[in-house]
RNA sequence: GUGGGUGUAGCUCAAUUGGUUAGAGCACCAGACUGUGGCUCUGGGGGUUGCGGGUUCAAGUCCCGUCACUCACCCCA
């Protein structure tokens, strides 16, 4: 191959960009129903955000960031391509002010992020999420609204099969007292487990809980559950969500050993999984991070988000069989297409062609020379709904036969009313017949 | 970074113990009383077997190297 695209990165094609904005025009309906306004930060950012904002000890940041572009040698400009999109909102609700207009937000975003990792089943280095912000509000109910937004997302493309899992992390308060637990409870263990938990252990101690090793679940089994280790006011908060979350009557499990990969987190986590994704699960992901606004300069902000992987999104559409069933669904191809007989046809029926288009309709030709057969070949094959078939005879009579090409039948029209006569026709979807 | 799997036509795949001119389905193109799609039938175009080297009378097949894709570990959406 002499061209290529990047590892990790892929090609949209025509047949496929249909789908990608099945997902997105979804995605915004239900957003917007939920009461989220679309932001669109930039594609890149200061580096030193994602390394204030993620965490130092993070993958992400420790190798997974695409950073280039400093001005001068030394100098802390370089920019990043955005690896997640918490912490470009959260910036650019600060650089422009918008707490001060309004100190509550919901914002929405739509876009690709960029991770330098090794590619997988549902894992890419150019990637797309559609994710929410909600930032100015400490209410447990808008943690719910964001599980219930997330659920609605997914249930809005026909997706049923999602699990919640839920957990609280605490606050840095409590989080690190039970660090100091588990690691006080782990440390006699640790000989006993594999060498990944190991290293987490100094990283992490949070990750070793939810290790896959049969060795390290056994050597985990009867620790302190974070749940026990809950100051007073992460308790209470933790109890209204799922108070509320259970009057929703949406379908969640408690996940004692769920975690989160960014540093930011605080109290609320949780993730959608779904099944048939392969090794990545998660469809998507999200929780509170009551820091976070602060942390980057800002005042203090409590606030929650999700992110929803729509790769992910698409597999599970794409296995689930809904993907096909939306595709043979969907109205598809030209209004109406004009067959020519002969070379000398073409010029006169561009001509009309173009008048059809200026009069609003989606109207095409043949462009390749092909003969009138082929020329109803091609028509059929885009799926147009009507035919005109423009030879010598139709120029000279001034009239021409317009052919539904779902139902076969044909019928006059004066070439002068072709458009008229388009508009009017019965709007039957039409899909290539016999497929 | 590490480990497994796979690379043959646009796509999905065949090809005996190494043995003629590497095949099929789909897709594409063209015809089937010369101005009408789908369905059917007939015909046709299309391959540097990922790439490079080696063994052999002979390599898609065996060996070495390399590249790519893919799945998994780590981590995440």
């Amino acid at each position: 191959m002499l061209l290529q695209a990047p590892k990790g990165t892929q090609d949209l094609l025509p047949d496929q960009v249909p789908l990608w904005r099945h997902i997105e025009e979804s995605s915004r309906a239900v957003l917007e129903r939920f009461g989220y306004a679309e932001i669109r930060p930039p594609m890149m950012e200061y580096t030193g955000l994602f390394q204030r904002a993620v965490g130092e000890v993070t993958d992400i940041v420790q190798k997974e960031m695409y950073t280039f572009g400093s001005d001068a040698p030394g100098k802390e400009d370089t920019v990043t391509l955005r690896p997640e999109l918490t912490a470009p909102v959260v910036r650019a609700c600060l650089e422009n002010s918008l707490f001060a207009k309004k100190p509550f937000q919901k914002l929405y975003y739509l876009g690709p992020l960029f991770r330098h990792e090794n590619v997988q089943k549902g894992r890419l280095r150019q990637f797309h999420q559609v994710g929410v912000e909600a930032l100015g509000s400490y209410d447990p109910l808008l943690d719910v609204e964001t599980i219930e937004l997330a659920c609605a997302l997914l249930d809005g493309l026909g997706l049923d099969q999602y699990e919640v899992r839920l957990n609280s992390i605490g606050c840095p308060l409590c989080r690190q007292e039970f660090r100091a637990t588990l690691k006080a409870a782990l440390a006699p263990r640790l000989s006993g487990m594999c060498p990944n938990c190991n290293a987490r252990f100094e990283r992490n101690v949070f990750r070793v809980l939810d290790c896959k090793e049969e060795k390290c679940r056994a050597a985990t089994a009867g620790l302190p559950s974070i749940q026990e280790h809950l100051c007073g006011e992460c308790k209470e908060h933790f109890g209204k969500l799922r108070g509320a979350l259970d009057g929703a009557k949406l379908k969640w499990a408690l996940d004692p050993r769920l975690v989160r990969g960014f540093d930011y987190y605080t109290k609320t986590v949780y993730e959608l999984t779904y099944p048939t994704l392969g090794a990545q699960n998660a469809i998507g992901g999200g929780g509170r991070y009551d820091g976070l606004v602060e942390e980057l300069g800002g005042p203090k902000t409590g606030a929650v988000g999700f992110a929803i992987g729509l790769e992910r999104v698409l597999i599970a559409l794409t296995e689930s069989g809904k993907a096909a069933e939306w595709l043979s669904a969907r109205e598809r191809g030209p209004e109406i297409f004009l067959c020519t007989v002969t070379a000398e046809d073409r010029v006169r029926t561009y001509a009309l062609l173009r008048e059809l288009r200026a009069r609003g309709l989606a109207a095409d030709v043949d462009f390749e020379g092909r003969g009138h057969k082929a020329q109803m070949r091609t028509a059929n094959k885009l799926g147009a709904r009507l035919v005109a078939v423009l030879g010598p005879d139709e120029f000279t009579k001034g009239s021409v036969k317009l052919k539904d090409m779902a139902t076969g039948t044909e019928r006059e029209v004066p070439l002068a009313g072709l458009a008229d006569a388009v508009r009017a026709a019965p709007a039957v979807p039409s899909a290539p017949a016999g497929a």
